[in-house]
DNA sequence: TTAAATAGGACTAATTTGGTCCAAATTGCC
DNA sequence: GGCAATTTGGACCAAATTAGTCCTATTTAA
């Protein structure tokens, strides 16, 4: 059903969560894991990722953990997508080489290069802060007893 | 890589060279088969979805074969990913029940419908006829070729 | 030195996808 | 009426991808 793949999902869902967190210090695999109930080995697996591609800075060793390596208001969707998943392209044909064997002139190839763009688009004009901020104006409660150190 | 399925890239492709077509009679899968290289076996399975969702006329027995069902102003590139890969979603969460055990309130619900509804668009604004003009103009040879009978 | 973290990567199970094949139903033609 | 050419429907298997877990090394604060 074209989707993006769970583990992206997740992305998301992770880094949404920590763009609601305190800022002001760094947290950790497990915390993130109780908070999103996603399994630890799999956290650990996803931030790994967002680290190692610049979308989340790491602290190593004891009192260490991530934070956003940037502004909430700087990353995009399309960024954490293409995170997991590499450049976003819904055909091959839009990529690098289009290997078409059908024709000698591959006749969708203009076209598909329209609608990536228009995808492409899209996702990188939803900043992670818009997908977080819903939590800031529907649920205030929640994230005020977060603040204040609270569960 | 966030992509379309395979079977959704060839159906593009078949419903493309479709529309190139002569439309005053039917085509067969084994024509098809041959003129866009895609194995007979897949193409006729191609052809059986398309035709089961409406996109192609059908016309069974000796002298049968396949014609586009409506115009191909008329049929967007939505309809044959929709036809091979059901509603444009993204993400579970953007299409019925969300199932989002992660929290109380899914936070990024509503984002996420933005963006699915703006790739749907993108999708729907592209008709067959764009993806196979291109085709008529640039390969005038070739279709003048397939016109008269040649091969 | 020890405990708490991240880093890196290997590994397996589960799921999805791609592709093929067979038998049945339909239709035109001789 | 019977044959040949088609589509229809569905089952089936192999291949590829994905999800998820685990182990070990490295780093760092106390």
């Amino acid at each position: 059903m074209m989707r993006i793949n769970k583990l992206t999902d997740y992305g998301i869902v992770v880094m949404t969560r920590i763009a609601d967190m305190d800022q002001s210090r760094v947290h950790t695999a497990r915390e993130i894991s109780e908070d999103t109930r996603i399994p630890l080995p799999t956290v650990t697996r996803l931030l790994k990722t967002l680290s190692g591609n610049g979308l989340l800075d790491s602290q190593r060793g004891s009192q260490g953990g991530y934070s956003l390596s940037r502004s909430s208001d700087d990353i995009s969707v399309a960024d954490i997508i293409e995170t997991f998943e590499g450049p976003i392209a819904l055909t091959e044909c839009s990529t690098n080489t289009c290997e078409c064997a059908y024709e000698t002139k591959c006749s969708v190839e203009e076209p598909w290069q329209k609608i990536n763009d228009t995808v492409k688009n899209a996702l990188e004009g939803i900043s992670l802060n818009q997908m977080a901020g819903k939590n800031q104006n529907e649920g205030l409660l929640n994230l005020s007893m977060n603040y204040s150190g609270g569960m």
